[in-house]
DNA sequence: GAGTGGTCTAGACCACCCG
DNA sequence: GGGTGGTCTAGACCACTCG
């Protein structure tokens, strides 16, 4: 039995749900293995049935658990690779990886917006947006040039800041943007030569072309930017859902 | 005032989910703007404030509709590209666009799991796999291949089937697998001669490399699957949450 | 029929944000 | 202070699966 902290520290269904989830990391619950009734799970943490379903809900959308109507809910098999399907930034990522990131400002610039950038941004067509370009390396070799949009309207104090230490989404959220989203089109594309010589590959090398919209969490596009990974070195994991 | 079914039909929430959305696309909740209290929905649909919650939890994790604590729930602006997220099957995908897919079979053979394939697919290094080799065709265009591997031990059956005409993943659901979610692992890379080849483009030519696997809801691994796709005609558009 | 998850109720108290 | 969403209760009935 655990024990439950009714006051104040996190809702207790949260408590109950990383619970469970320590029991199946724990190896206490095995992969297959069906859980307690949802009665019983409410019996046992002495909450209602509701605050159960809150606790497993989530850990069934993650898919750690999942349930058969009429049957039971079961641990799933793990699968491996789990988390790479959440929005990071380059920088948590490496922070959690232990892996040494610079950044290179390339350029900073308020232009009028080409009239795809706007479309994305949803702002007029050739109205104002900062546009940085950026240069990534990882442990000093180059393998990522980002060239972001952003609207100016939104972000006009972004261009007295220093770029190269702290990562644009901790700006938006000075600005009151949570950012929350990101849609990411995919293409494999040969090098030109401009971005050729900043990664430091060949001309016609392979590389992974993105275009990257990212919202707040009402919506808002924030930064529309262009990607160019080196093929050779970066590869991106993506989970799907049906 | 929606017209509520208490009987039989689909659960209530989901009717109010619906009738919610329908008055955001339809244009008469507008973006941004704010909904009414869960309490006052509550009065207006004649249902308890958890049912409403149930309602509106499904288009918050949509990012339909976005909640502030202590300020209100609220219209979110739609994002463009909404539903390019959703792991659909390629022949699904295909039907909804109205294109021509066409599928040539290149090979089927039951052999012993490589290492990789293995680990994958959560079965003995040298466990038997079906590996089923296909190109597909798009407008008459070939535009991919794919390399996929199942265990021999769930799949035996698949054997005998028609590959050219149904998906994979309808045979999966015979034999009792619903096929949930899918991780994949991006790149882009030259063209193999092999390669090359079969999708007619020259040796070197970009091409977007695809390792995934794919999982049955309970969490079982049931397919992996090397795709290459060609690069000037290929992209592939994903969506991440923080 | 017994047990499971799926849906739903009619309340309650709390934490948060605003004027 | 008043309204909002966040959490929680103690029940209820239904739909599904299995023996």
């Amino acid at each position: 039995m655990v024990e439950l902290l009714r006051t104040p520290g996190p809702p207790i269904y949260i408590q109950i749900r990383e619970a469970l989830r320590a029991e199946i990391t724990g190896g206490r619950l095995k992969r297959g293995e069906q859980l307690p009734s949802e009665n019983k799970l409410a019996a046992r943490f002495n909450v209602s049935r509701m605050t159960i379903r809150e606790s497993t809900e989530d850990l069934v959308s993650e898919g750690v658990l999942y349930r058969r109507h009429g049957v039971g809910t079961f641990v799933a098999h793990p699968h491996l690779q789990r988390d790479h399907t959440k929005l990071t930034s380059f920088f948590d990522e490496a922070e959690d990886e232990g892996v040494a990131v610079q950044v290179k400002l390339l350029g900073l610039k308020v232009i009028p917006a080409t009239p795809k950038v706007a479309e994305a941004l949803d702002i007029p067509a050739g109205g104002h947006v900062i546009r940085v370009k950026t240069l990534c390396y990882v442990d000093g070799v180059p393998i990522t040039v980002h060239d972001a949009h952003m609207p100016y309207g939104l972000f006009a104090g972004l261009v007295n800041e220093n770029l190269e230490v702290q990562h644009l989404w901790r700006l938006f959220e000075k600005a009151g943007y949570r950012v929350k989203r990101a849609v990411q089109k995919l293409e494999a594309r040969e090098a030109s030569k401009d971005v050729a010589s900043l990664m430091e590959v060949k001309e016609g090398a392979p590389v992974l072309f993105k275009e990257r919209t990212v919202y707040a969490d009402d919506g808002t596009p924030v930064e529309f930017t262009y990607c160019y990974n080196r093929g050779d070195i970066y590869s991106l994991t993506v989970a799907l859902e049906r």
